[in-house]
DNA sequence: AATTTATTATTGATATATCAATAATAAATT
DNA sequence: AATTTATTATTGATATATCAATAATAAATT
């Protein structure tokens, strides 16, 4: 036996929670007719948060392929919730900018978005909580 | 604005945190040309531990679909490292099992998983890792 | 200023994921 | 025992992800 459970790997954890969690804003985002992805969402938020953002500055940020940012931009341009505004003597990148339906459509979701981030840490202290984003950041950092 | 920044919200450090340790391993997987992806090397390690196991059961295990397992088990059958054994009585399901060669697989490659998983919790006390690990599967319950 | 190098977004090829429908059949109900 | 229901694995359709190659062009170097 090369021992050991897989459940008891930490990392193992990371991910079955990250899915867990996904699968359930996905299943809700379902039930009202949300009519985008729990990923497309994360860009909406970072999009509304931090622009004008390039597509790369998405990419990092997300920690996806730039073409498969380009095409989940794509969509989100055909729903109207964003697009890509040309840049005055930068014929290379594009600041991405939320439409002002995007920027509504944010506004009136956030709420649902913020319960399940709260139903997520259900009964969690605030100690707790600082201290697991702190160990999360520290895994990030020796992974990288 | 909707308030709030997306890098404080835990869910998204998980997320985060999974991609980046998924994408440090496969790119080590990659480099000495193992020849399967992450996630096909869970796969074989539940097997490995729980063997003889249903498909539906490593569906349930991994969180991944019945579909999706399907076509990696079809893979990993190819690759020679894991068989669906036939169950007498019973021609619903088959005993997913490694095969030797997938047994020696496993063990050959074990002692760098390992290594990897040292490398992602560096610096962690014995009392940070059980945390995390009880803190993630809190959450994994709030959202169940 | 002209040339080279690096960066950004896109596209095509390919791999992988999920959902819905289906076939086979085991388990439960009558 | 016959019938109904539930479960398992598979397949097709479709969505999404990544890699490699490419075009456009900005930035750096000569």
């Amino acid at each position: 036996m090369s021992g050991g459970n897989i459940e008891d790997v930490i990392l193992f954890q990371i991910d079955k929670t990250s899915k867990i969690s996904k699968k359930y804003s996905q299943k809700e985002f379902d039930r009202i007719n949300l009519g985008i992805t729990i990923d497309q969402w994360v860009l909406l938020k970072i999009i509304e948060e931090t622009a004008p953002i390039s597509q790369k500055e998405l990419a990092d940020k997300s920690l996806r392929d730039p073409a498969s940012i380009t095409r989940t931009l794509d969509i989100l341009e055909k729903k109207q919730l964003l697009l890509r505004e040309p840049i005055l003597n930068n014929r290379r990148q594009y600041n991405i900018i939320l439409t002002s339906n995007g920027a509504k459509f944010v506004k009136n979701n956030i709420a649902m978005i913020k319960e399940h981030r709260k139903k997520s840490l259900e009964g969690f202290s605030k100690k707790e909580k600082e201290l697991l984003k702190n160990l999360l950041l520290k895994i990030q950092k020796n992974m990288s």
